[in-house]
Order: structure tokens, then sequence, then C-alpha cells
DNA sequence: TGGCCTCCTTACCATCTGGTAGAGAAGGGG
DNA sequence: CCCCTTCTCTACCAGATGGTAAGGAGGCCA
């Protein structure tokens, strides 16, 4: 199936070094050829696995949107059968969401530059978000119904938070390049005013 | 002088044309040929007034900075000629850079893209900022010895301060790329945020 | 053995990139 | 009048870019 002693895992290693270099250098910045040479291969081998550079960057996206999508999955499941609240659900996800991104500063570069208007990759993030913001509105307009959350824009709630963590994207990169060695200070406290403004918003036992 | 009818405007028309396509497509996306049609030139007429397209970024950032300082020394005067205190003076200084943003969104573009570690711009922006968060920060560490603020990490606050703002650049453009009309009211919060931190941190007469 | 599939390669190409060289047009000043 | 300066143009280039075509190596199956 293989010729040489490694296996199928060039893909992988192809999508984790475009993942890094979308994410640093920008899509713009970043050419087959160098992605190609630090990995040891040639640029011919990336386009036999991924057809053309808009594939890969979209490939990446994929990737990453399947990971963060497992990630949420599994703190839902694992909240459900603990029989939390709404609020304690809702707290859970942004701290997995906050908690990939520390993990993996990568990804935070890939939304960063993939986040820009008429960025090439723009339409894809969005094709993968659109069905999970979707699905969180109807969730929270179902249990605002419910009287289990308190009434408000799930949308501009919704927006207002994924725009937070995509800033807070940018203010890591920021800092780092500021020279600010751990950056967790700031990160930590732009957690605590999203979780305390969602918490406003939707805990029907939050004052306020 | 000139042969045309038009003054030697070309250089501004050029600034302005970069400015935006290096906020929007990015440094690496932008092509000095696109630039030079979309403006009824020829790249070479860029080149002349440029001498290359990494010095044509660094003019666009100092156009920017330039007129950044020059809004900040006046309201640094108006606010001085008036006598306010010093937590008015913080506060004004926010406020002129919120609506900067505000008014001339592409500014917004330009900072993020520059603030990416390793861009071209970056040490051409820090070389600008530099000065300025320096000077700031003296100044504080002036009143505080004084007892007119609090007594508070002057760096860190103006990194947090700073890195604010940038985030806020991308969720504004974030939430006008997720079509949301009138992005106002999240970066008004923001600011509101902002400025309660930093109230907290420098006003005497702040309560907590 | 021989054909097929997977994977990676070399060879090559059209296009676009930033940048150079130099000519031409027009106003100003002697 | 001519020269000099300022500005924009045409012509051109070397290198890099994404992408195509085709071949070779090795495992798999008949």
């Amino acid at each position: 199936m293989a010729t040489t002693g490694e296996r199928g895992n060039t893909r992988e290693l192809v999508l984790d070094a475009a993942l890094a270099s979308f994410g640093t250098t920008g899509y713009d910045g970043t050419s087959l050829d160098d992605l190609a040479a630090g990995l040891g291969i040639r640029k011919q081998t990336i386009l036999y696995h991924f057809v053309s550079k808009r594939r890969l960057l979209d490939s990446v996206v994929d990737h990453c949107a399947g990971e963060l999508t497992m990630a949420l999955e599994g703190v839902l499941v694992e909240s459900r059968s603990a029989g939390r609240s709404d609020w304690e659900r809702v707290e859970g996800m942004v701290r997995e969401v906050f908690r990939l991104a520390l993990d993996q500063p990568v990804l935070l570069g890939l939304l960063r530059e993939v986040s820009r208007p008429n960025s090439p990759g723009a339409v894809r993030v969005r094709t993968h978000l659109e069905p999970l913001m979707a699905r969180a509105r109807r969730w929270m307009e179902d249990e605002m119904a419910a009287g289990r959350m308190r009434r408000t824009d799930a949308q501009l709630l919704l927006l207002s938070a994924y725009s937070t963590v995509v800033g807070v994207a940018t203010e890591i990169e920021v800092l780092r390049a500021a020279g600010v060695g751990p950056t967790l200070r700031p990160v930590v406290q732009r957690r605590g005013e999203l979780l305390r403004f969602l918490r406003r918003s939707l805990d029907p036992a939050a004052g306020s």
C-alpha cells in the first residue's frame, strides 16, 4: 500500500504543517513549495493529496471544525449525563472553547486568518459554523420558551460570544508580539467577562 | 510641476488605496498591479513614489500613526486646557481611539494585519507605538507617585488596553462578515468594559 | 508473471510578482 | 530658447507561484 516505512500519515503531516503556516503566515503568504520543503517532500505530493491550494485550506478548516465540533459534543454529552443545568452547560461549552484556544494557539491563528472578510476560507468556515450556531440558537430559544433561560436575543448573544472569542485570538497574538510571557491573565479575564455577560443574560438564578 | 489637471495628490490617492487594500486583502494579498489598476495608473507610478512595496506599507503605517498621534495630541491639549482630572483625560483618550476606529474601519483592518507576528509592518508599527506607550507609562507612574492615580502596573494596564482595541478591530469585522448591520452595540459595550476596567484601576474616586 | 492501485517523484509551464531601465511630456527658471 | 526637475508612461526581466503531465517504485490480487 505504501512504499516507504511511513504509512498514509503524509496527509496528516501536511494538514498540520498547513494549519501552522496558514495560521501564522496567512493564506497568501504560504507557498506550497515552502510548505513541502519544510516536510522534506515535493509540492506535487501535497497537490496529489489536496488537488489545489484552495482545497488544502478547505481541508484544514474542515479538520479543525471537526475537532471543535467533537470537543463540544463531548462536553455536551458529559454535562447532559451529569444532569447539569442549562447555565452550567453553557459555561462548560465556553470553558471548552477557551481551553482549546489555549491548548492549540495555531487554531486561533487560522480562525483569525479565515475570519477576515473576503478571505478564501471565510465561506468554508461559515458553512461549518452556521449549523452549530443555528442549533445553539434553537436550543436556547426552546429553553427560553420553557422558562429555563432568560428571554433575550439568542442570535445576537451567540454572535457576541463568537466575536469575543475571535477577538481574544487576536489579543493573544498581540500580547505575545509585545513580549508578554504568560498571556494567561488577560485571557482568563476575557473569559470571565464573557461568562458574566452570558450569565446575566441567560441564568434565571443570576442577579440583575 | 504636474502634467495633468490633478496636482501632486497621486501620492495621497495611492496611500489611501493601499491602506484599504492592505487592511482588507492583507499585505501578501495585495498586488501593486491591482492597486494601480484600481486607481487608473501604472504600477511604476506607485514605485516612483514609494520605491518598493515594503516601503509603501511603511508609508501607510507612518501616515496612520501620524493621524492617530495628532488626534490623541489634540484630545490631550484640549483636556489639559479644560483642566480635567487624570481620569477624565484617560477617558477622553479612550473615547477618541474608539471614535477613530468607528470612523475609519480601514484603520482597524490595517492594525489587525500589521499586528500579526512576523508581519512585515509589525516592526514599523512598534517603533511608532513604543514611544507613545513609554510616554503614557511615564505619565501614569508620575501621577501614581503623586497620589492622583491608584497604584498599579502601568505597563500591563496599557498592554491590556491596547490588546482590547485590537481585539475589537477583529470583532467588528467578524460581526460585519456575519451580516450584523449596526455593529455599534458590541463595540460600545466593549468600550464600556474597558473604561470600567481602567477606572477601577486608576480613578482614586472610584469604588472597589 | 503481469496488470492495477497508491503514493511520490521529476520535468515542465503559464501566469503573476516586485522591481529596473529608460523614454516622453510638461512646467519653471535662466 | 534650452535645460532641469517632476511625474508618468512603455518595455522588459528574473524569480516565484500554483498547477499539469507523466513516469517510477512497490504492494496486492489474479
